[in-house]
RNA sequence: GGGUGAUUAGCUCAGCGGAAGAGCAUCUCGUUUACACCGAGAGGGUCGGGGGUUCGAACCCCUCAUCACCCA
């Protein structure tokens, strides 16, 4: 076959994914004795589509899973989705409501048909994305974290915490969408610093006597106060502890407390106390509760004002109510001032509203017992973050862990497997028939209407997926899994629950290693959002640049610890590195550089292709290493680097002139087998274009991705080539910049001296002279120590000194320039090294090699002195 | 308020105790039959400021500044 002249991405991407899916080559093993490598794929949501985010995560899960597998472990890369209950709910009822359709209007049982009518048209859409990436997991195993597998190990996990006391009801503030008309967990609230008011407002004494000033930013709460607080130990109110005051408008009579939490400094250093109403507030309640602090809860679900209220208030929305109790307020003259104030306003992060702490029943995890394990796991190292750094992030978090609401008013999701009889007694059991068997025949059961945060079932994803709480094959063999590759922003939501379910439940960490990845910014470091408009598809850019270019782009830049500011451009150059390789291989089948079976790399008699052999094992060292150590920017750094640096400019140019000589056999055989090398080991970073080469090269049955990784011998090292190839690719270069400095046209074919030759060098240079001859475009090489022809231009490599004859090209001043800036950097650093070796401390302080080092500069350096200056001088006499 | 990270060439970033690096951009030169999505070369940096440790600091410590993010 005649490869294009151009490498055309789109017309071979779906090609070979098709193929690569058929084949099987995706699978995992569980009956086999391979030793496994494991990832569980982080779940995107069902309904979603792919984002930059998951491009970079898949990217990154995929070279790993491609790379285990090449090297022969059994690789499990176990895919699956989420059903994210807030966010495909919203979803679907954003649907219904463009034909006027309520989620209430349809009931319960309508309403999740549509759900999941919804999740059969947009489900696939997620992974048929995936697919055009390239990645590999093992799809026949995908699943959904509402399967039927989920929910049993949901079930399983919600009766036996029940039954531990791990899980429990309570009553207690949570975190209150008013518009979704449920509570979420600490972590879906966002704290937004919002520009409000700071009302002081005056509540007089019961008593008459005085009055007492406090500052609030949220005045409607004041119609459910149950206190004032101050600090036990500020002056200005110790008098005041013990008696009552009245709270302005509902006139309700209500203690003056001490408690700690109140910061004197703010305001005036009393503040309300509202325990329905507040967190803070909450836990001065339960410290007081001897005081008889009334628990006022002052809004509907839908964050309106209820009966609660004094008249005129009810049924006012909760802004409107404090718009009207300010007003209130002033009219009664307890409205002292009201002041501009900075805080933070709590809003849902898939709402946007601001939330209510607000007092309802929910279920929780005792998240802090289920923690201790959590933490000790990674105390002790049994799971390991990269870059270690977060594990402090994660300890932080996990050490002041807070009860997890897992309740939530929402219809899609896991329903909670507890029912009621009519006196509220709580049932728990893995199905209705054993909670009725509990309860006694004849009892009625309504079973709680609440489904489980979505987080819950993901919790337990690393083992649900293998199949507990059944004893199957693959749990046994794929648990612990290898590594998680993640962003730090799901760290709390879904790493520490992970760890806290599987310590529990499985005995064991849910994997090894934790790489957390960067967030993809965009050129400017902004967040991607839809909001800002900056948001770069990834699919627009597979269908420009092509999937290897991507996937190597994101590869290339994930550094640790550092977020990617993704650009086109780099883009853009990653699909030339793909184009670049492509007229590689073109330029191996117009020379007919074919595979050879027997081809023995180690066997090469040609220097060239000695040093070739040992850079290739010297690349993949370094791609192993990087691997090995989730460097993913060094991996492909070091391809890249081979393949365009080493491989096409230096080894493909250098070998052109013995093409029609003896050594042509060899050179064709060893540049088809490095070239073989680099598509195994760019593999896992551009399948694409590396499958379609490897069966375009020559007639292959075999697949790429189904290939060994490679493994070479330390014999493949070869220091007495790598020197001899240094001295050559010197002197090219040298020549080449004397040549560009000089205004030499590339047309002139000049004539080469070289002085100071060793013996070694000699016969390097004897043996190289076509490729120098060509590669510097000169005539001829001489090696002699002859006097240098006047006006030639002479410059310093090593100890040789290259002496170029062009009395009639150059210009001699500009000559003169250059040698005195040579001759001014080379002093520089021979007094820079002197000063160093002057230094005594540094003599008696530093290791013997830096001080021969060192030395070995400091001869160098003058050397190249003495050298530069004769040819100045000698310049000189020339004008 | 507490914490974490960042600050290195015009831009995007590597490097994290022993000679300042890459890609892109810029500027020369180049129709040498793989590649102009290319080749050859060049210029460009007191590694945020200030202290300290060390024979030696972009790298370790302290401090300040600016910018991100996380938690209260």
């Amino acid at each position: 076959m005649t490869l294009d002249k151009t490498f055309e991405p789109a017309a071979i991407e779906s090609r070979h994914y098709e193929e690569w899916e058929k084949s099987g080559i995706f699978a995992a093993h569980p009956e086999g004795n391979g030793v496994p490598h494991t990832i569980m794929m982080p779940p995107p949501n069902v309904t979603g589509s792919l984002h930059m985010g998951h491009a970079l995560n898949m990217s990154l899960q995929d070279i790993l899973t491609r790379y285990y597998r090449m090297k022969g472990r059994d690789a499990l890369w176990m895919p699956g989705t989420d059903h994210a209950g807030i966010a495909t709910q919203m979803v679907v009822e954003r649907q219904l409501a463009e034909q006027g359709i309520k989620r209430t209007d349809l009931g319960r049982k309508k309403f999740l048909e549509k759900v999941w009518e919804w999740k059969g048209v947009s489900g696939g859409t997620i992974t048929t994305q995936l697919r055009k990436l390239g990645t590999t997991p093992d799809w026949p195993r995908e699943r959904f974290t509402m399967d039927d597998g989920c929910n049993k190990a949901v079930l399983k996990v919600f009766t036996q915490l029940f039954r531990e006391g791990l899980i429990y009801k309570d009553k207690r503030l949570v975190n209150w969408d008013p518009k979704l008309h449920t509570a979420v967990s600490d972590l879906e609230v966002e704290h937004k610093e919002v520009k409000g008011k700071l009302y002081h407002v005056r509540y007089p004494l019961e008593d008459g006597s005085d009055s007492i000033k406090i500052a609030t930013t949220r005045p409607e709460t004041i119609l459910a106060d149950g206190a004032i607080a101050v600090h036990p130990d500020d002056e200005r109110y110790k008098h005041l502890v013990g008696k009552f005051a009245v709270v302005p408008v509902c006139n309700r009579i209500i203690p003056i407390i001490a408690d700690e939490y109140v910061e004197p400094e703010f305001g005036s250093g009393a503040v309300k106390i509202t325990a329905a109403h507040d967190f803070n507030d909450f836990q001065v309640y339960k410290r007081h509760k001897e005081k008889g602090i009334p628990l006022i809860n002052l809004m509907t679900i839908d964050g309106k004002m209820n009966e609660n209220c004094p008249e005129g208030y009810v049924g006012l929305d909760r802004f409107d109510a404090r718009k009207k109790i300010v007003a209130d307020l002033e009219e009664l003259e307890y409205l002292e001032k009201v002041e501009d104030h900075v805080h933070k306003v709590p809003y849902g992060d898939r709402s946007g509203v601001v939330l209510e702490p607000y007092l309802t029943d929910q279920w929780y995890v005792d998240a802090a017992t289920l923690a201790k394990p959590a933490i000790e796991a990674v105390e002790t190292g049994k799971t390991k973050f990269v870059p270690q750094q977060w594990e402090n992030t994660y300890f932080a978090w996990m050490r002041a862990i807070e009860p997890w609401c897992i309740s939530r008013q929402l219809w899609w999701g896991h329903q909670i497997p507890a029912w009621y009889d009519k006196d509220g007694k709580i049932y728990v059991a893995e199905t209705e028939e054993e909670a009725q068997q509990q309860a006694g025949a004849g009892i009625k059961l309504t079973r709680d209407p609440d489904v489980l945060d979505t987080w819950f079932s993901s919790a337990l994803w690393p083992f649900s997926t293998l199949g507990w709480p059944e004893k199957t094959p693959e749990l046994n063999k794929y648990y612990p899994g290898d590594v998680l590759v993640t962003g730090f922003d799901i760290i709390f939501f879904w790493v520490a629950r992970m760890m806290m379910m599987g310590c529990h439940f499985m005995g064991d960490v849910p994997f090894k290693t934790v790489y957390i990845h960067a967030l993809v910014r965009d050129a400017k470091g902004q967040k991607m959002s839809k909001s800002k408009g900056n948001v770069i598809d990834p699919l627009d850019l597979t269908q420009k640049y092509g999937a290897d270019a991507v996937r190597f782009t994101l590869c290339a830049m994930a550094a640790q610890g550092r977020d990617i500011r993704l650009s086109e451009q780099r883009v853009e150059g990653y699909r030339n590195f793909a184009t670049k390789i492509w007229n590689a291989a073109r330029y191996l089948e117009m020379n007919n550089c074919k595979p050879d079976a027997a081809f023995k790399p180690e066997g090469v008699s040609h220097v060239l292709n000695q040093w070739i052999v040992g850079e290739t094992a010297k690349a993949c060292a370094g791609i192993d290493k990087a691997l090995a150590e989730y460097k993913f920017n060094d991996a492909a750094n070091t391809i890249y680097d081979f393949v365009w640096g080493t491989f096409c400019d230096w080894y493909l140019e250098l070998t052109k002139p013995l093409l029609d000589t003896d050594h042509a056999p060899e050179i064709k055989s060893t540049a088809a087998w490095v070239f073989d090398q680099i598509l195994l080991m760019l593999n896992p970073f551009m399948p694409f274009i590396s499958e379609e080469l490897f069966a375009g090269i020559t007639a292959r049955k075999e697949r790429l991705l189904a290939s060994k990784w490679p493994e070479y011998p330390a014999s493949f090292a070869n220091a007495e080539a790598e020197k001899e190839i240094a001295l050559v690719q010197s002197v090219i270069s040298e020549i080449r910049s004397v040549r560009n400095d000089m205004n030499i046209p590339a047309s002139a074919k000049l004539h080469l001296q070289i002085r100071g030759v060793g013996a070694a060098e000699k016969a390097a240079l004897t043996a190289h002279d076509p490729l120098v001859k060509r590669m510097a475009r000169l005539e001829s090489v001489t090696l002699s120590d002859d006097a240098a022809p006047k006006g030639a231009i002479q410059s310093v490599v090593g100890n040789l000194t290259l002496v170029l004859p062009v009395a009639d090209i150059i210009d001699i001043s500009k000559e003169k320039t250059r040698l005195q800036k040579e001759i001014e950097k080379q002093t520089a650093e021979l007094k820079r090294v002197e000063a160093k070796l002057g230094n005594e401390q540094f003599v008696a302080n530093a290791p013997e090699e830096i001080i021969a080092e060192q030395n070995a500069r400091k001869a160098e350096a003058s050397a190249a002195i003495a050298k530069l200056s004769a040819a100045l001088k000698a310049i000189g006499e020339a004008a």
